[in-house]
DNA sequence: GACTATACTTACCTGCAAGTAAGTAAAGGA
DNA sequence: TCCTTTACTTACTTGCAGGTAAGTATAGTC
């Protein structure tokens, strides 16, 4: 034993790549294993079955959306940057091998979750939605967006165009494709400038 | 041998249902022979390799595409029924099992696809896009709809969209879920009634 | 009636994925 | 110094997935 070096840690952020790149059914133990110079049981030592894993990943998942939204809120609390935020802050999670989100990655094995991880990736739909619907509220309150229909339908809609989008963009060959859907999402919220 | 009963199309049937519910890595090839009451190798001397089965699958949903198009064409040719062609046929589609679309199911594995079906599935996006593109052209020009920027950017928003909104729907536990999110696609296009 | 192609079945092989049981090395108390 | 806990490794097991090779039944052709 050399360093320590927290290794759960480590698995999760490989495992959190490899989620978010091939999905569920795509990557395996030794995938994580391997390029931590570790053995295969070191990863069930940590997370005994794969679902447990697939716990800790979706909860690593709702603790990046509750940091970043928190980052998004420190830019004043004005709805146009934390918009802004969110652009941002997708495509520079875009830029490096193009990973999907987590509820697009889930969706497919939607069906075989276990019912506590349906609720956490439930909660995290519904955590991001809240805090959309908030940022479109406050916008329009301002005048800075206007749009039609409720503030909440309209985030869950902002917010499925970005999921679709993020798995569109690895079939587009157009490196801006998301900045151009983003563009268009700014012209549906009203937003000229 | 009874009746020859096309058991390649059996196949591709079940095969197609169980790509858009559960993904590439998501069923096997006992998965669809097992209901057709057929064995294994059966399927292996239709599609000797998966690809070759996930290229069928793609062929499929392309000819699916040029159908349907057709169809809502075939409604008068005005934007709006065309849309809804479209809206309704995705509701449909989604009753039972609420299976997403072949590109959401393929997003995931993208990486690991071979060139031919890329190219197969980028080319489902493109005819879809093109579509979508016309159908938007023709509803601005006859003041149907009235929406900001580009057509193109546009029909790929909303088909991204529809995409994630498909995802989404396998979470939701409202029932209307897509319906509310094609209002809100409805609202965006300046359409009230 | 022999020959050929089609559409399978039977009976395998290989490899890997998930998971487990038992052993071990180091760290930290009591 | 012994004991316990933590964090692993070694060495398996099980099962299934994808794939193949060889055999067989039927239909149609010459």
């Amino acid at each position: 034993m050399v360093a320590p070096a927290n290794t759960r840690e480590q698995i999760i952020d490989t495992a959190y790549q490899l989620m978010l790149q091939r999905g569920l059914n795509g990557f395996s133990y030794r995938d994580i294993s391997e390029p931590l110079g570790i053995k295969n049981a070191a990863v069930h030592y940590h997370f005994p079955n794969k679902m447990d894993l697939v716990k800790a990943l979706v909860e690593e998942n709702c603790r990046v959306l509750r940091t970043s939204t928190a980052e998004f809120m420190a830019y004043g609390g004005a709805a146009r940057p934390q918009l802004e935020g969110l652009f941002s802050y997708t495509r520079k999670q875009c830029q490096c091998g193009r990973p999907i989100c987590m509820p697009g990655a889930l969706a497919i094995d939607y069906d075989e979750l276990p019912d506590d991880i349906k609720q956490l990736n439930d909660r995290f739909i519904a955590d991001s939605s809240r805090w959309l619907t908030r940022v479109l509220e406050l916008g329009r309150e301002q005048k800075e967006f206007s749009f039609k229909g409720d503030p909440r339908i309209k985030a869950l809609t902002i917010l499925a165009t970005i999921q679709g989008a993020r798995q569109m963009a690895r079939a587009a060959e157009d490196e801006n494709f998301l900045d151009k859907l983003f563009d268009q999402i700014r012209l549906d919220l009203g937003i000229t400038s």
